[in-house]
DNA sequence: GACCAGGCACATC
DNA sequence: GATGTGCATGGT
C-alpha cells in the first residue's frame, strides 16, 4: 500500500503539537533504563523510578551491575512490575558487561542489524523496547511501533487491526523517507496524540486527525 | 472500585 | 501458530 497519507498525517501532527523533544531522558543509559521501565506502564510512574535512581546516584551501568536485586527493586517500585523489571535491567547489564565490557560507547559502534539481533536476545527486551533503544539511544533508523500506533492507524484504516509489530513497522518504513529525525518525531507525536485522545476521555471531534484542515 | 498505561515471556491448546 | 495469563504501581 503506497501512502502519502503518512507524511500528510505527520505534517498535521507536527503543525498541531510542534516538536516533542524525545526521548525524555538526557543520557543514553537513561533512555535505555526508561525504555525497559515504561513497558506497559504510564511514563509518570517511570519518572518516579528514575528520580529514585538518580537520588541514589545509581543511574549508571556499573551501579546497576553492583546493586542488590532487592535494593534496585525498591528504587524502581513506582514503575510497576518491579520484580521482573529488576531482572530485565540486570539482564541488559549482564549482556553489556559480558560482550562490551560495560561500555555503551562500544555497543554503539555496532551495525544496526547486529545491534538489533543482540538486543532481541536479551530476556525482557522485545520488539518495541529494542527499537526504542535503537532509535532513541543509538540514533538508528528504525520506526518504533507501539499500542497507540496500531490503535490510531488501524482506526483510520491504514493498517489492519490484527497486523503484527513487523507488518506495521514495514508499512511505515516503506512509506516514509528513511530519516532518523523523522522517525524520532513521528513516534513521539503518535504517543502525544494517543495520550490526549485515545485514553480515558477520547474526544474524536477535537482530534487533530479528524479536524478539517485549515 | 474499576479501568488503564509508550510490553514481554511463558504456558497451554 | 494462535490465544490466554501473570506481572504491579499510580492516576482518572
Amino acid at each position: 500500500m503506497k501512502s502519502g497519507r503518512l507524511v500528510e498525517i505527520y505534517n498535521r501532527l507536527y503543525e498541531f503539537y510542534g516538536p516533542q523533544g524525545w526521548w525524555p531522558g538526557k543520557t543514553r543509559f537513561e533512555v535505555i533504563v526508561g525504555a525497559i521501565l515504561t513497558q506497559n506502564t504510564a511514563w509518570s510512574n517511570v519518572e518516579k523510578a528514575i528520580v529514585n535512581l538518580k537520588k541514589a546516584k545509581s543511574l549508571s551501568p556499573k551501579r546497576i551491575k553492583d546493586i542488590r536485586y532487592d535494593s534496585l527493586g525498591r528504587m524502581i517500585k513506582p514503575s510497576g512490575y518491579y520484580n521482573i523489571k529488576t531482572k530485565r535491567l540486570k539482564n541488559f547489564i549482564s549482556f553489556l558487561y559480558s560482550k562490551y565490557a560495560g561500555s555503551l560507547d562500544r555497543l554503539s559502534t555496532q551495525r544496526a542489524d547486529k545491534l538489533k539481533e543482540e538486543l532481541l536476545h536479551i530476556n525482557g527486551i522485545g520488539p518495541e523496547t529494542c527499537d526504542s533503544i535503537m532509535l532513541y539511544a543509538f540514533k538508528k533508523k528504525v520506526f518504533v511501533v507501539d499500542a497507540y500506533t496500531k490503535r490510531i492507524f488501524s482506526r483510520h484504516s491504514l493498517v489492519k487491526e490484527a497486523a503484527d509489530y513487523h507488518e506495521v513497522q514495514k508499512f511505515f518504513m516503506d512509506n516514509l523517507p528513511k530519516r532518523e529525525k523523522l522517525y524520532n518525531e513521528y513516534h513521539a507525536l503518535i504517543v502525544r496524540l494517543g495520550k490526549e485522545f485515545c485514553q480515558s476521555k477520547p474526544n474524536c471531534k477535537e482530534c487533530p486527525l479528524n479536524k478539517s484542515s485549515g
